[in-house]
DNA sequence: TGAAGGATGTAATAACATAACAATTCTACA
DNA sequence: TGTAGAATTGTTATGTTATTACATCCTTCA
């Protein structure tokens, strides 16, 4: 059997993201509901990491618009799936651009120049930690220029 | 010359740190006014992190009581210099346990059961940044249970 | 049908952080 | 020493991020 990869135009890559969320969820026994997809396709549809007041606005298009635990909630159980990841360092959310699972962690970079996030699978295992140690979950983010911004300088 | 490691007890660790940090100011040329020698003082007699408004209210016994922006700019300095650090996803601060530099960045394991954190420095080469991706700050942290904390289960 | 649990709506507030500008203190140099 | 400029701190206000608590609704399944 000879796999491809799949490679997207960036304005529909969302598009494999949400068939991905809702095969993780049926497999898992989770429900994607309305709220929650409409959240992950925002998240995935943006242009770089998002911030949770950002979807906010963007869910506030009615008479009943959308408050903060709607948000956080939905994103909560985004990453409980770990279907999104937050950038910490940024207080924003990306959405996962793998199929792994929540137990481990993303590696990401983090243009500060054009904002750009790459995700790479970290390295599962560390060099050094102290005696004993269980890592459950790890926050990998590098900061600095990526390939692009480094040439247009 | 034999080196002996420093060991002290944990009570009075924030002695060295203390020390520490005016040779870092007076080799570059910069100030530790009372107000910043006070904030890390707080942050490294602290057991564990300490969030930014544990110590406003620490520096608030008086009737000139310290405000939000005299602390964070404390914080600011002091992690210019790399005398802190801000666990992220913890919204916290720990006084650096080594004297390395800021352009280097910290690998903290942080223990969920206990809140101790131990910090490395963390390994500088990268196994697989993008492709000409200029790395100039990471934020490395690795959350589970320290050895004391799985062996009490 | 009618509990039980999960999901969402809603109001209020807590927690975290910064902007803008005034006042003070320090430093360098004439 | 006097004084201009820079750095530090004070102060008020506000902006941003996130949670608590409780009500309502929806889905499942006995
Ligand atoms: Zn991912
Ligand atoms: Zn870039
Ligand atoms: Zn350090
Ligand atoms: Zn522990």
């Amino acid at each position: 059997m000879i796999m491809f990869p799949i490679v997207m135009s960036d304005s529909h890559a969302y598009a494999e993201t949400i068939a991905h969320a809702e095969r993780v969820c049926a497999d898992r026994g989770e429900r994607l509901t309305p709220l929650r997809r409409h959240v992950l396709e925002l998240v995935a549809r943006s242009d770089g990491p998002v911030k949770a007041y950002d979807l906010l606005d963007q869910l506030k298009t009615g008479p009943g618009a959308a408050k903060p635990p709607t948000v956080y909630r939905a994103l909560d159980f985004l990453m409980r799936l770990g279907l999104i990841h937050r950038v910490e360092a940024l207080k924003s959310f990306i959405a996962c651009a793998h199929g792994h699972g929540h137990e481990e962690s993303a590696e990401l970079y983090i243009c500060e120049s054009c904002g750009r996030v790459d995700e790479q699978d970290h390295p599962d295992a560390d060099p050094s930690p102290p005696s004993g140690f269980a890592v459950s979950r790890s926050v990998i983010e590098h900061y600095g220029q990526c390939g692009d911004c480094v040439n247009d300088r």
